[in-house]
DNA sequence: GCATAATTTTGATCTGTATCAAGGTGTGGA
DNA sequence: TCCACACCTTGATACAGATCAAAATTATGC
């Protein structure tokens, strides 16, 4: 019943089976730089869902929302990391969440982008502009079924990202930031280390979890002392010792 | 089109109409105390929906969800205030909401309760057991259209809050939080007061904002002091200068 | 491969809010 | 009416994390 939107859900699976025709062009987004956009398809993609959507390449540091702006489209991310953000007037920033493979940034909402996105690394999305999107939600239901479940989703993890943010410490939020990461990738073999990616910077970090960089530098390098992790790189991190990390994730071990 | 949900969306239009007929029964959500129960609905109700849900009637500081259990129901607030929370191992508490007249309880999403939740005054819901809300559900696709719009709302709210939580100082906090509740209420003569209502004591105000009741109190006193707001009693302030109050709130006036 | 910039880490100090403590205010019941 | 309890306010002090500063490390461009 599903199968037709099965392209189009790729947290179940990425649209990798797409062949991008990468060709240089402006934007349509930011209407200021020059990236790389696809317009194409697989095979198998049904033909509403190849009409609705485009396939884009995006360096580093590129905005994809500008926050405050008239929202066009929404997008389905097929590969590499974005951060949704909102900001004060002077410039404080909170990261509301990170968007990768599978996520499906839903801007139907209200007439004005209440967060930014920018992407961290090269990232593949699908566009989806709102005309064409809503054809798609008012004629195939299972699709909207889908959207819906996220939606529930992640309202779930902004509820759960509250208690981080409002009561709990810079240990903990660390130690549940880390634990977060390991969802994200595919489960390792019977090894007790778990090697976790960050592709965001301290910088990203500290905003997400409302902390300053210095913070989540000290914390990290205190769990690393304790050998709970092991800092192979700015961006990646062994997990060593996961149910020590769990706990202190809870606020059930001090350390 | 959608007339026939009308009397289930009550944040556009609370279920008054309905009459209750109070009968104290033993509460089949909580099965420890007893309270009045009422299953019942207005002649305007369709029949679906008047199957489909009990219309209940609650004291103050009762149980209606219990954190980590089975959801059994949703919940259409009719009147009264719920706050919705979530806690850590060692007690601490994080209100991730209050949920007034017109707030739908949607609990469908997984298969333990995310979050706990309890009456602050006198509430009456109209309580929808998942079998029959799922079926409403498949059978009305205008209500669950409204039922994801109103989701959308609720993931914008919770995005605000993170800002709320993780980069506003305690002045902004409370500035933020009494400014919301102006929205909840009708819109005031041609006056520059605007009187707010707190149903909620000091310690939900701190958990909701992370902070403690100490300094809840604290900020409400400067606040007061410095005759940006009146402190008519525990439960209702009175908003003297609204516009300084925005800028407090934004992070664009210190005072 | 080297120079330079960006990012991260570490150290010293400061401060906003928490914690600890006491007193005040309102409310409901005997 | 008075007592007892729950809640709120105010004061004194402590501390987790912020801020300021600088060194170490990593990334980038030529």
């Amino acid at each position: 019943m599903a199968s037709y939107i099965h392209p189009f859900t790729p947290a179940l699976q990425p649209l990798s089976s797409l062949t991008p025709d990468v060709t240089p062009q402006k934007c349509m987004m930011c209407q200021t730089r020059q990236h790389s956009v696809c317009i194409t398809a697989s095979e198998n993609t049904p033909a509403a869902f190849a009409d609705a959507s485009q396939k884009l390449s995006l360096p580093p540091g590129m905005t994809l929302i500008e926050e405050g702006s008239t929202p066009l489209a929404s997008f389905n991310i097929v590969s590499g990391t974005i951060r949704l953000f909102k900001s004060l007037p002077d410039g404080r920033r909170q990261i509301i969440g990170f968007a990768d493979a599978g996520h499906f940034l839903d801007l139907t909402s209200s007439d004005i982008c209440n967060f930014g996105a920018e992407t961290i690394d090269t990232v593949e999305v699908c566009r989806f502009f709102h005309p064409q999107l809503d054809h798609l939600l008012a004629s195939h239901p299972a699709f909207k079924h889908q959207l819906m479940n996220r939606l529930t989703l992640r309202l779930a993890e902004a509820q759960e990202q509250m208690l981080l943010l409002g009561r709990k410490t810079a240990r903990e939020k660390i130690s549940t930031f880390l634990l977060s990461r390991i969802l994200h990738q595919h489960s390792t073999a019977d090894t007790t280390i778990i090697p976790v990616s960050l592709p965001m910077n301290r910088s990203d970090i500290a905003d997400y979890l409302g902390l300053t960089i210095e913070t989540v530098s000290r914390t990290l390098s205190n769990l690393r002392r304790e050998q709970i992790i092991a800092v192979t790189s700015h961006h990646s991190i062994n997990i060593l010792a996961p149910d020590t990390l769990r706990k202190l994730a809870s606020g059930q071990e001090h350390g």
